[in-house]
DNA sequence: TACATATATTATATTATAATAATATGTCAA
DNA sequence: TTGACATATTATTATAATATAATATATGTA
C-alpha cells in the first residue's frame, strides 16, 4: 500500500490550489461553475440563471478566466464562457458526490 | 447518458459546501489536512509540521472543528486530532491528484 | 503546591473580499 | 449613424479573514 497522499506536493502547489479552492468557496461561483458544467453559457445567460448582478457576474467570471478555471471564446455579441480543463469537472464532481448527495 | 451534474442539488447544498471549501481554501489550512490524512496529530506536532504559531494552529483547528472537517480527542495533556470523515479524505485525495502532481 | 508544558481565548490591527452603483466599451441592426 | 443590447470597468463602501501578541486555562510532574 503506497502512501495515500504527499505531503512533499501538497506543500509545494498549496497557494496556487488555494486560489483555485478560494475562487469556488463562494455559493454564486459555485452556482456558476455547476451551470458551465452543464454546458457553456453567455454572461447574460448566467446572469438569470444565477440570479446575479450583470457587474457582479462579469466580475466572477474575469476573475475565474483569470484563475484558469474557465474560458472563454467570442461568438458575436456574446461573450461564451466554459469550464477550462477537466480537473476542474473532476474536481465538482467529487464535491457534488461527496457533498451534494441527498 | 444522465446529466453530469445537478443544479438543484449544488444550488441547495452551496453555502454549506462553500463554507467547507473556504476552510480548506488557506495554504496553512490545507496543509494541516494534508498532514492529518497521513494521521491522527497533536496540536504541537502539527505547529512544527506546518511552521505556525501556536496561537494560529489552535485557532485554524477549532475553526475547521466547528465546521465538521476535523475531530479531536483529549489524551492526557494532548489534544489530538484527526480528519472527521471519509467525504474530506476522498475530496482531499482528489484534489492532490488533479493539482498537486507534477 | 509550584512549575513546566500544551492548548485555548481574547483583543486588535491589517488586509482581503464582496456588493453596489455608475459609467464605459463594443457589436449589431435599423 | 443612431439606438439597443451585451459585456466590461471603475470607484466606493461594507464586511469578513488574517496575523499577531498577550493572556488564560488545564494537565502532568517534581
Amino acid at each position: 500500500m503506497q502512501p495515500a497522499f504527499s505531503i512533499r506536493k501538497i506543500r509545494k502547489s498549496c497557494e496556487e490550489v488555494c486560489l483555485i479552492l478560494k475562487a469556488l468557496s463562494h455559493p454564486q461561483r459555485l452556482l456558476i461553475l455547476g451551470h458551465l458544467l452543464e454546458g457553456s453559457k453567455t454572461v447574460g445567460e448566467l446572469v438569470d440563471l444565477c440570479e446575479a448582478s450583470q457587474s457582479q457576474m462579469s466580475q466572477f467570471l474575469i476573475r475565474m478566466k483569470f484563475e484558469g478555471l474557465v474560458s472563454s471564446k467570442k461568438n458575436g455579441k456574446y461573450q461564451v464562457y466554459s469550464l477550462a480543463d477537466r480537473r476542474l469537472i473532476h474536481l465538482m464532481r467529487t464535491i457534488q458526490s461527496e457533498y451534494c448527495e441527498n
